[in-house]
DNA sequence: TAGATTGTTAATCGATTAACAATC
DNA sequence: TAGATTGTTAATCGATTAACAATC
C-alpha cells in the first residue's frame, strides 16, 4: 500500500533514473527483473530499490521479482508522464533554442505550447516548428492554453520580472535556468533549478582536489 | 584548521551557491557578514554555514563574522577557479552551441581549448570565436593543450565511443550531458552529470503530486 | 514442497541542527 | 569589559543498509 508518509526528495530524484533503466530493459526484451539484479545494474543496493518502490505501492511478487513492463508503466504514472502539462519557454537565446529542439518534452510529462522572447530579432523566428512570440502575447497565450509550467531561459537580470508576469497568469511551476531564486521570493511555487554554473564549479572543485591528492602521495 | 576527514558531496555542492551569494554581497559593497545573516539570506541555518566553511579552514573572526572579500577569495581558491583547467567540447549541436556561447567558463574554473564534431556540416563552422574541428584532430589537440576535461554534448548513442577516445588521450574528468554512465564504465574518472531529462521529470512528478493533493482537500 | 525474492521492521550510518565554551 | 559571533562538540533527525518473516 502507498503510505501516508511524505516521500522524500532523495527518493523522488531517483525515480527518473529507475525509469530510464527500465526503459532500456524493455528495449532489450527483458520481462522480469529482481531488485538485486537491478541494483547491480544501477550501482545501488537491492534494499534501497525495494524501499524506494514501496513508497508508492507493492509492485513486485515475492519469490519472482518485478515485471519490467508493469513497473515501467507504474513509474510513468507516478511521474505524471501520461497526462503532460502545458508549458511555455521564455527566452529563446542559445539555451532556450537548445532546450526547445533538444528535449523530448512529450515523453517527460510536458507539452510546449509557446516560445516567447522580448528581442525583435528573435520574435517571429521559427524554432523547431513553432514561431517565437512577443512578451505582449504571453498572458493571452497562457490563458488560452491553461499553461501550468514556465521554463525560464532568460538572462539572470530578467528573472524577477518574467517570474512576476508568469505568476500573474497563474503559472506556479517553474523549470528555472536562471540564478533568480523563485521559490525563495514567491510562496506556493514548485521550482526545479538547473544550475549549470554550479555543476561546472563542482566539477572544477573535484578535479583540483584530485590533483592535490595526487601531489601528496 | 582544515580537517583530514573527507568532505561530503552535500557540502561540496553547496559551495558554488555560497560563492554566488558572496559575489552578490561584494557587488552590493558589503564588507562583512555573519553566519546568521547569510543563513537567512540563503534560506539555510547559521549552524550549517559554519559547519560547511569549517571543513576548509577558519575563515571567520569570533564576535565579528566573516570578511566578504576574503571569504569569496577563499571559496574561489577551494573551487579551483584561479587556475582554470583546459577542456574540449564534443558535439556542437544545439546543446553544444548553447553551452559554448552561454557559459562563463573562465569564471568557473575551465578554459575551452577546442570544439569538436563529426558532422561535415558543422566542422569548420565558427561558434563563439572558435572553429569547430573534426574528430580526427581530437587526439592531437588534446595533447597540444594538455586537455583535462571533456564536455560531452553528443547524442546518447555516441557516449561510449567518444568517452573511449577522450580517455585514450588522458582525459579523466567529464561534464556529461548524455545518459551514458561514464563513471560506472570507467574507473578513476571524475564525472559530473547534467541530466536535464531527470530534472524535468522530477518537476512533472512534483506538479502532478500537488494537483492530486489539492483534489484530496 | 523448497528456493527465491519481496515487503517491512530494525540497525546503522551520515548529515543537519542545537548548544556552548572560546575569543575577538 | 560586555556583547557578539565564531569554531566545535553533542544531540537530533533522516536516509541508507541489513535482516528476516511473509509468501509466491
Amino acid at each position: 500500500m502507498s503510505k501516508d508518509r511524505e516521500i522524500s526528495m532523495s527518493v523522488i530524484r531517483r525515480l527518473p533514473r529507475y525509469y530510464r533503466f527500465l526503459y532500456n530493459l524493455k528495449q532489450e526484451g527483458k520481462t522480469r527483473i529482481s531488485s538485486s539484479k537491478l541494483a547491480s545494474l544501477m550501482g545501488l543496493t537491492a534494499s534501497q530499490i525495494r524501499q524506494d518502490l514501496n513508497c508508492f505501492g507493492e509492485f513486485g511478487q515475492q519469490g519472482y521479482g518485478y515485471m519490467v513492463d508493469q513497473l515501467y508503466d507504474e513509474i510513468s504514472k507516478i511521474l505524471g508522464i501520461e497526462n503532460p502539462s502545458p508549458a511555455v519557454i521564455i527566452g529563446i537565446g542559445n539555451m532556450g533554442k537548445a532546450i526547445s529542439k533538444y528535449m523530448d518534452f512529450e515523453n517527460r510529462g510536458i507539452v510546449i505550447t509557446g516560445l516567447f522572447d522580448d528581442s525583435p530579432e528573435v520574435i517571429g523566428e521559427t524554432v523547431g516548428n513553432m514561431k517565437v512570440k512577443s512578451m505582449e502575447e504571453l498572458e493571452h497565450s497562457c490563458n488560452q492554453y491553461q499553461v501550468e509550467v514556465g521554463i525560464l531561459c532568460v538572462p539572470n537580470e530578467a528573472g524577477p520580472e518574467v517570474t512576476k508576469q508568469l505568476i500573474k497568469t497563474g503559472v506556479k511551476t517553474f523549470w528555472n535556468f536562471t540564478h533568480y531564486d523563485i521559490a525563495y521570493n514567491h510562496e506556493d511555487t514548485i521550482v526545479e533549478n538547473v544550475h549549470l554554473d554550479d555543476s561546472l564549479m563542482t566539477l572544477s572543485y573535484r578535479l583540483n582536489k584530485s590533483k592535490k591528492d595526487k601531489q601528496n602521495t
